[in-house]
DNA sequence: GGTACAATTGAGAAAGATTCTCATTTAATA
DNA sequence: TATTAAATGAGAATCTTTCTCAATTGTACC
């Protein structure tokens, strides 16, 4: 894991005014890496590979700062627990496989139109929305491991 | 509130093997009945008026019956928190207001064709979706009182 | 209606998750 | 490189959620 930012991870911490550590990359590239979603726990278990001595708070506060610059949103899985995604390539939805855990992004959001839509009949104003679509990959359903 | 059943909740339990008790349709009522979202502690509170003596313990494994025998189902909040929504009026889509926390729910689902084409594409067979939708409603557009 | 029995409950303990505090360290800036 | 405010590590404190167990209560059957 390179703990150096890259220039545009860089400028955004700068222009929220904050620090770029490597505790924070850290946790950032753990996200990016992952093919599955991460626990906190996990993610603090990947980042002490690279930084033994990082403390359990400080995930939570790079996860927080991170949440907030917006490079990573949480993500809310069925059981209620959540985990974490990277938003640096830009807006996906989250397909969720029941059985592997897998998570693949997708990333044509199908929802822009919908949106007006449902303003127009409610009255809201929509600025964000969260969609998650959960079932079986095809992988799992060729293994047919589902329980 | 009153603590019977009606003989569709009845069956749902009787279906699944559980028992019908007063803190259950305290619990299933309360979401029911409000406008907006309750954390644990208010479903808590509002159960007490009606049956003083229940335990928090007893709020937690009432929620998971329920969600277990699919009469509620959890809603996540933007925060990481999550709340609770009947699911007794059939398939619906939250709309959560970020300045009143008014949830107005929207019944016409725009998901199912969206979920044949990404089931195309990716190869996943999609038996479930969450979709929520954050913004300002009518009323807090025009009182102006966001942050 | 009364009885038996397993499921459910209340209370508090236990476990787990998250946040806070504070002394120390470190990134950014000049 | 020196300065300074922000960030960190460690552990305590605070929530949140689950567990345990004795007491209670729905339900099914008579």
């Amino acid at each position: 894991m390179d703990l150096s930012a890259n220039n545009y991870v860089l400028s955004v911490f700068r222009s929220n005014g904050l620090k770029c550590t490597p505790q924070r990359i850290a946790v950032l590239n753990a996200i990016e890496q992952s093919k599955t979603h991460l626990s906190i726990e996990k993610i603090h278990n990947k980042v002490k590979e690279y930084l033994p001595n990082v403390g359990l708070a400080t995930i939570y506060r790079s996860l927080d700062s991170l949440i907030h610059i917006g490079l990573i949103e949480k993500v809310h899985m069925e059981d209620g627990c959540h985990s974490f995604a990277s938003r640096l390539s830009g807006h996906k939805h989250a397909l969720v496989c029941k059985v592997c855990d897998q998570i693949v992004e997708y990333e044509d959001c199908p929802l822009e139109s919908i949106k007006n839509q449902v303003s127009e009949k409610t009255g809201f104003k929509i600025d964000n929305h969260y969609l998650q679509l959960l079932g079986t990959c095809r992988e799992c359903q060729i293994s047919d491991n589902s329980i």
